[in-house]
Order: structure tokens, then C-alpha cells, then sequence
RNA sequence: GGCGAGGUAGCUCAGCUGGUUAGAGCGCAUGAUUCAUAAUCAUGAGGUCGGCGGUUCAAGCCCGCCUCUCGCUACCA
């Protein structure tokens, strides 16, 4: 670290419209804790960074849904995740939130900064107005009819029927959801950054300048600035977030892809006076802890504003985990599949470190990985219990039972001892060089050796068999499995605290600074150690039963709520559906459209005519299959085309719940051109 | 389809700039042991390193094609 002179982390901020689970402990909070741990048992300068992410869409949308303010669900959230968060013990020096006034203030500040050095570049765009409510809409302040299914109530940005990724301008019909009137296109003028004008800046500072970064970050980071930056807009109209600090914005407000990582800037004002040296100073090494979700923010959008601004430091590593799995499924806030952690806390009160461990020893470095609860009681029973507690365990209980917990003194060591107590000093060596490197769960692994290290020891020595033949050796040997263990107070310190205050309690013994990590005599001859209780207890098979009925009633749960039918639509007049005109037809030619996943193109005689339809059926029909089946076929669709390719009339098919579509043709061979009503 | 990341023992993962018999933890088998929450310690079994081809004296590591998983993106008349 001869650069550096201290270090700033930050961690991801976690967006207040719910609680935090294991995905988000596993790739962002964990990780950093247990680095900021280990710097600070080293007693370098070093200040961890996190806060609520409070601003956005969702929560107004969410608000609105409960009929409260969006302050009311941040406040809701933000009290649920600061105190979860505390009572796990990820050591932040400072949790703030984004709703706050200092946020406001220090957001504001920068965005004007930007604007006043023509850092910004202005661009007027015509979007949905609400002449009622004076106000634009959000995209999901609008539904209208899907343009594509022709579900009614479809949102401006995506219809939850079809699935489809729609702007608010593709809806037929398109509905306030505030008023229920319809709204107007209206002029309005926005801010964007032109993250074009970095690229070559981002090119030398990241792929030229940084080779070292993790290859999930960087390979993503090169395929984004390959693919081409845009600028991007930095303002947005909505009344929730932070105000735009210009004149004649009323009802204009940051962005808040903008306003959140300057979160991090708000929440080092908050905490220190200082918080200049710890963003500005180039001897300060500031670290980014996200998941991958946040790659492309914290490496490419969030260094350019920093870099627009001027005068801060740009991260020296981003360490982005991968995604954590849930029992083989992917973790879900909206389907509940996920295990809370406010819910953990009560369940399993006192093992906090059992969830950090686990997290930590299957963490998702280098690819997803899968939660399960099986390998946490496995983990439990088999490292916790059998290693790491019970080694413990043995040296305390034969203190007790043949000194009355006092430390006796070493004699003439031999060969082993020496070599024993002189391997803690290389595995303190490979611990940091794990950590140095940001491969936390290689470090937890590195340090768990200590342990085994530990009961290889005794189980050499035999203590037990020993005092019957030569007491006097016993001291010796429990005085070294005694430092052993006064050695794992420090060497498991930032991956299992509250353990190690238990540990320390057993020992009788003070916290100690990483530096102290090889001593031989930690514990001094003499010294009186408590008697020693469980460090951790097995886990039940009953208990892990438990937490997988409890995932089985969510998955249920979630069954029920998929298969319940959309309810129906509007009633119509026949008239209305003898517009439709859809005919049976047979597939006479089928191949996929080039570069696309989804799309086959068909050629159909439809009894009428022979022509050309293109559908997104691709990834559930085989062309050759199709060849000479039996299709629905709306003739008198508007053409469109889709690929370069005139698209003459859509095929018909039934969705299932999990998205697979089903052809529809007619129960028997029918004459092509047969009409379908 | 494009881009990125991954596919190494039953499971979770290491394998540095290519170099002798491919490693760890857990699980499994056998043995030792009883101080300890039947915990511990030792030994062993188990791998065509996703598939095919190529470069090389030599490839898990480099190149090409294919395949599967995850993410971003295009796309669903």
C-alpha cells in the first residue's frame, strides 16, 4: 500500500423499497465488512460507506399502491435495513440515506457544478403530460393498450401480459393513472451527460491503466465501451428526489442513477469533517464493494461524473461479486424467494457469524453460486462445530481439567512446537495476501487452517496420554495450543467478530491489533482463562427442515399466484371482433430469422394467398416441425416489419403461465382459408 | 444473434507468464484415537480438466469451431 495513505469503501446502496437478503449480504456487505475489519485491525486509515438508496419511480409507484408517501416507505425500509444490518454487524462508520438533507444539498452542488461549467448538454424530447395534475408522467404512470397483445392495461414501459418493453408513445389509448385522462405530449427539456466524451479517457484509465481488475468487472466495462457510450440524462420530471438547482425546473428532479452514488459523497460529509482528504486526496484509495447488477455504474457512469467534476478521486478497484442462487432458484425480492435477513436474525438468534461464514466460505467471486441450507448446516457442523469450536473447546477444557484454567509455562520446545507456532506466522502471510487481493473467501479458508493447524497439534501431541508418563511436557504442549488459540482471536477477527469477543471473553483477553498475529505469547505464563462455554452449537436437521417447508410455502405460494387467470377484458360488440379476421392456414416454408433468438420466418399458405409471416415462436418450435402444420393466422394485421422482413399477419398461440407459447390450429384438417370465429 | 463471464473429483471451488504423477475443503471408504458438541488425526478411492480440431518438443492454461449456464443487448405483430 505504498501508494496509498488511506482507504475509503463504499458499499452499494441498497434501494429502500425492501429488505435486505442474502444475495445483497453475499456480493456487497459481507465482502466489505470483512475487509474494513482487517484494515482496521492493522490500524490503517480506513472509513466504510453505505446509506439508503431512497429516490426513484418504484417507491412513488409503491407509495401510491399503499396509499402513503414515499417518504413513509423510506422511512419504512430504511429503519428495517439500518437495523438488520447493524444487528448482523457490518461495521459501516457511517449509514446514511439518500431523503436526507445533506444528500440534498451535496447532490445538488455537484449537478450545479457540472451545469456550471458546461460539463451538461441540454436536449428538449417530447413526453407525457398530465394537463390535470401539472405534471409529466412516468412511464409507469401510464397504461394504455398493448400494441403488441392488445392488453388494455399495460404500463408505459413494459405490458405485464405480453412482456414486451414498450416507450409510453406506443400505447394505444394512452391513460393517467393520476387523473384518468388522457395525457398530452409535451415539450420538455433535460440534461444529459455525455459519457461519449470519456471514452478515451475511460479507455486509458480502465483498460490500459487497470488489467488488475477482477475479469467479470473488466470484461464488462470493455464490452461496454465497445459497444459505445450515449449520452445519458441526468434529470427527470418527477416530484420525488432531489430538485434540479436551475431556474424554471419546478417538478424537474435528479436522475437517480445520478443522485445515488454521490450518495456516497453526503454520507462521508455526514460523518466527517474531513471528507474532502478521504475523496479528494490522491493518496486516498477509494474502493467500490457492488454486485455485478451495478458494474457498468461504478465503472464507467459514476467515474465520469467524478471525472466532469474535477476535483475527486476515480476508484482504484471495483470488486463486483456475481449473484448468489437460493436453493437453485434465482433470488427474487417480487416472488419472496429469499431468505431476510431481518427474518434470519430471528430465527437464528447468536449466529450472525454462522450466516457471515457461510456467505463468505461459498461467496460468488468468480461465477453465481447457490445458497443452500444443507451446505449452511453443513458448513455449521462440520467447520464452525468440528474445527474451528471444538479445538477450542479441547485446549480450554485440558486447561481446566489439569491447571485450573492458569496458562503453564512452555519448557524446551521441540521441533513440532516450533514448527507449529511458527506456521501461524505463514498462514498470517497467506491471509493478507488473499485479502490484499480481494479473494475473501480464500482468506476465510486460509485462516480457518489455523484451527486445523490447531487440532493436528494435539492430535500428535496426545496430551491425554502424555500427562500420565510426563506432566511436565503437558505445560508445554497446552502453552502452545493456548497460543494457537490467542492467535485465532486475531486471524479470525474480521470474518467471525462476534465469535472472537466470545473467544476473547474464554481467554480473558483484550482485543489485539493484526501486527500481534505470530506472537508465541500472546497469553502470558500465569494468566487465569475462564471456563470455556460452546463457541457454536450443531444446527438440527428439524431446524433446516424448517427453513426449506418455509421456501416450499413461498413456492407455493407463487404457484397459486401464477396460475390465477388475467382477468377478462372489456366486453366488446361483435362488431368489434368481426374485425378480426383469422383464417386457418398451413405452414409451407419455416427458417429462423438471422441473429435473432426468438423470431422464425414462415411462409403460410393462407387459402387466400401464400405469405410471408415472421413470430417470436422460435425458441419453442423447431422449423422443420412447423413445416405443414395447421396454423391461426389474423390476416387483416397492419404489415410491419420486424428484421428487415415484412411481416404479414400474426400466428395465433396460448401462453402458459411460465411463458411458453402453444400454437393454436384447428382440432381437424380444415380447408386453408377457413375462417376462424 | 452480438458482447461479456463461466463450464476442473459426488458437492463448492483453486490452478501463477503453457513444462515432470491436475490440487484444497466438504462428502465417501479404511485405519488410528478418546481431551472434545460421535468431534479429531492419518491414509485412500474418485477427474477423457464441457466437446471436436489445431499450434507446440510439451496445453486445463494459446487459437478455431461447437455445446451448456449466467448477465447485458437486439428481438416477441
Amino acid at each position: 500500500m505504498s501508494k496509498f495513505k488511506r482507504t475509503l469503501i463504499t458499499t452499494a446502496l441498497p434501494y429502500a423499497n425492501g429488505p435486505i437478503h442474502i444475495g445483497h449480504l453475499a456480493g456487497v456487505y459481507v465482502p466489505a465488512d470483512i475487509y474494513a475489519r482487517y484494515l482496521r485491525l492493522k490500524k490503517e486509515d480506513v472509513i466504510m460507506i453505505g446509506g439508503s438508496d431512497e429516490h426513484g419511480v418504484p417507491i412513488t409507484i409503491k407509495a401510491k399502491n399503499e396509499g402513503v408517501t414515499p417518504q413513509d416507505i423510506v422511512d419504512r425500509y430504511h429503519e428495517i435495513i439500518k437495523e438488520s444490518f447493524q444487528k448482523l454487524g457490518i461495521s459501516f462508520d457511517v449509514y446514511s440515506r439518500t431523503s436526507s438533507e445533506i444528500h440534498h444539498e451535496t447532490a445538488s452542488e455537484f449537478f450545479r457544478k457540472l451545469y456550471e461549467t458546461g460539463k451538461l448538454i441540454e436536449k428538449t424530447s417530447e413526453q407525457y403530460f398530465d394537463e390535470e395534475n401539472k405534471q409529466f408522467l412516468a412511464d409507469r404512470y401510464i397504461i394504455g393498450t398493448c400494441p403488441k397483445c392488445g392488453f388494455e392495461k399495460a404500463y408505459g414501459d413494459q405490458c405485464e401480459s405480453c412482456g414486451t418493453s414498450l416507450s409510453p408513445t406506443e400505447l394505444i389509448n394512452p391513460t393517467s393513472t393520476l387523473s384518468g385522462n388522457q395525457p398530452v405530449l409535451k415539450e420538455t427539456k433535460h440534461w444529459y451527460l455525455p459519457l461519449d466524451q470519456y471514452e478515451p479517457w475511460l479507455r486509458e484509465w480502465i483498460l490500459e491503466g487497470h488489467k488488475e481488475w477482477k475479469p467479470n468487472v473488466y470484461g464488462q466495462v470493455k464490452s461496454w465501451i465497445d459497444g459505445g457510450l450515449q449520452p445519458r440524462a441526468v434529470t427527470r420530471d418527477l416530484d420525488w428526489g432531489v430538485p434540479v438547482p436551475v431556474e424554471g425546473t419546478e417538478g424537474k428532479v435528479l436522475y437517480v442513477w445520478f443522485d445515488a452514488p454521490i450518495g456516497y459523497i453526503s454520507a462521508t460529509k455526514e460523518l466527517t469533517p474531513e471528507w474532502e482528504t478521504y475523496w479528494k486526496d490522491p493518496e486516498t484509495r477509494m474502493l467500490h464493494f457492488i454486485g455485478k447488477d451495478n458494474i457498468v455504474f461504478h465503472c464507467i457512469i459514476f467515474p465520469a461524473m467524478l471525472k466532469a467534476e474535477g476535483t475527486y478521486n476515480v476508484p482504484e478497484n471495483v470488486p463486483a461479486n456475481e449473484f448468489l442462487n437460493l436453493e437453485n432458484d434465482k433470488i427474487s425480492t417480487s416472488r419472496n424467494w429469499a431468505v431476510w435477513l431481518h427474518e434470519y436474525l430471528e430465527e437464528f438468534p447468536g449466529k450472525e457469524d454462522v450466516l457471515k461464514y457461510v456467505l463468505t466460505a461459498n461467496a460468488p467471486e468468480t461465477k453465481d453460486n447457490d445458497f443452500t441450507w444443507k451446505d449452511f448446516q453443513a458448513r455449521n457442523n462440520n467447520e464452525l462445530v468440528a474445527v474451528l469450536g471444538n479445538f477450542v473447546n479441547r485446549a480450554l477444557v485440558l486447561t481446566q481439567k489439569y491447571y485450573e484454567g492458569v496458562v503453564p509455562a512452555a519448557g524446551e520446545l521441540s521441533d513440532f512446537d516450533k514448527e507449529t507456532l511458527a506456521s501461524i506466522s505463514t498462514i498470517k502471510a497467506d491471509v493478507e495476501k488473499s485479502l490484499d487481493n480481494f479473494r475473501i473467501r480464500e482468506a476465510l479458508k486460509n485462516a480457518m487452517d489455523l484451527a486445523r493447524l490447531g487440532n493436528k497439534y494435539l492430535a500428535d501431541e496426545e496430551p491425554w496420554k502424555v500427562i500420565k508418563t510426563d506432566p511436565e511436557r503437558v505445560k508445554t504442549i497446552l502453552n502452545v495450543c493456548l497460543q494457537v488459540t490467542a492467535n485465532l482471536t486475531i486471524c479470525l477477527e474480521p470474518f467471525l467478530p462476534f465469535s472472537m469477543d466470545k473467544l476473547r471473553g474464554f481467554l480473558n483477553l483484550e482485543k489485539m491489533d493484526w501486527e500481534r498475529l505470530g506472537d508465541a505469547a500472546l497469553l502470558p505464563v500465569g494468566h487465569k482463562v475462564n471456563t470455556p462455554e460452546l463457541l457454536f452449537e450443531k444446527i438440527e436437521d428439524s431446524v433446516i427442515e424448517t427453513q426449506l417447508q418455509k421456501l416450499e410455502n413461498t413456492k407455493k405460494a407463487n404457484e397459486m399466484a401464477t396460475a390465477k387467470a388475467a382477468p377478462a377484458k372489456e366486453n366488446i360488440e361483435f362488431d368489434d371482433f368481426a374485425k378480426m379476421d383469422v383464417r386457418a392456414g398451413t405452414v409451407i416454408e419455416c427458417e429462423k430469422v438471422a441473429k435473432t433468438k426468438k423470431l422464425l420466418k414462415l411462409t403460410i399458405d393462407t387459402g387466400i394467398d401464400k405469405r410471408t409471416v415472421v413470430s417470436g415462436i422460435a425458441e419453442y418450435y423447431q422449423p422443420e416441425d412447423l413445416i405443414g402444420k395447421q396454423v391461426s393466422i389474423l390476416v387483416n394485421l397492419a404489415p410491419k416489419s420486424l428484421k428487415g422482413i415484412e411481416s404479414q399477419g400474426m400466428i395465433l398461440c396460448a401462453e402458459n403461465a411460465d411463458g411458453t407459447l402453444s400454437i393454436v390450429s384447428p382440432d381437424k384438417k380444415v380447408k386453408n382459408g377457413s375462417e376462424i370465429r
